[in-house]
DNA sequence: GTGGTCTAGACCACA
DNA sequence: GTGGTCTAGACCACA
């Protein structure tokens, strides 16, 4: 379910964590569901346990996931959180339209753009 | 006409590169007009010139500007590379806004911001 | 009777057995009734009976119970575990107020805080 | 400058934060004077890097600190963290006497001892 | 020189 | 079994 890019800039555990975050966000993984435990994650990754762990603690810190002491980590409600990181993902759509503006790209290019997209699965 | 972000993830010579290659592409910089030299824009930025060279580098590989021996390094014509970056970035909104659809954005959200963007200057 | 955090930084041994100690300070469990069981408690809280286990062995170490054989743990008589709490927690207090004082926090502050405290109930 | 307890529960990055936080509300460090780097800290401590990294973290995480890329880290203005420090301290020392007089800690001990607090530097 | 990331591996508290 | 802390040590980007 988790995937890894090592060509990417990223470092490993924001990989990590921005894919349980869309996980979350998506519903993929349900409120109070439990996470992969650190080591057994770290297994399956043949990734460094502290790596997960950093990882971890940046979605408890962003309010993804909570612990429960010597339970292990579980998915937190996430409907504030999927408010909160539209509003902020359509601001940056909002910045990039913006700058491609500037270099000329046209209205109808982005109109494109978006039918494309939600013609895709018929939505 | 070049200002520099502390707070961001991007290190200094990436925002500089950047924002050259913006007056460029715009023309507010036009072919073959002089940049300015390393070592004065260093001092008006405060700034290490070891940064400044290093985003001169950068635009010089990617073909925003050229060196001139002894005389310093002028900007290059910029036509192709802007069909090349209204392409990569036409590319980077359709992943963004793919994201956002897949964390349930509307199509008509997109279109709003459109609207917006382009009612701003009646464009 | 006995409420749990899970947030809280606090074991839960550490907790429940907190806990104990001031209902039984506060004489709301008197000297020599008896504990609720170790099993039954747990079922009550939903709680790994292991965890009881560890708070009611901090307990008697701490004087708070004791324990008969074959019929259960008891409430110990308190009066100089109080006089020892007593003093610990002023102490605990001075140091908090000292710390308080270094950040610049005024003795007025501490006063009015004192003055609330005692009017709430006409004390 | 930074003491460590070896007997303390806290782990030594958050003692090491604590310590720092402290200099910081109390102007010890001033506002944008350089920390000491973290390898410097870290051999005069005798303690690992990753260790002092971690503390520094959580410093700028709560806005005590700010990295700049390449130079180090430096102290962030305080005075908006010091208020809201105050107003948490006087909460927990509400909390803390509040306990206290549960068990029967009299209004005349919290006095004597802000008493004896004030009266020692003369203030 | 500065911080940031990562691995390997150990030890511990907690449930 | 679970996460949390810490060390030792390496490598890298950045200024």
């Amino acid at each position: 379910m988790i995937s890894i890019d090592y060509q990417s800039k990223l470092p490993l555990y924001e990989q990590i964590a921005q894919r349980f975050q869309t996980l979350i966000l998506r519903g993929v993984l349900p409120a109070d569901s439990q996470m992969p435990s650190v080591r057994s994650l770290a297994m399956e990754l043949s990734i460094n346990p502290n790596t997960i762990q950093k990882a971890y603690s940046l979605l408890e810190q962003q309010g993804y996931i909570y612990p429960v002491k010597g339970r292990g980590n579980f998915v937190a409600d996430s409907t504030a959180l999927a408010r909160e990181k539209k509003t902020s993902l359509l601001k940056e759509v909002r910045h990039l339209l913006a700058y491609g503006r500037e270099l000329g790209i046209q209205k109808d290019e982005y109109i494109n753009v978006i039918e494309q997209l939600y013609a895709k699965e018929g939505l």
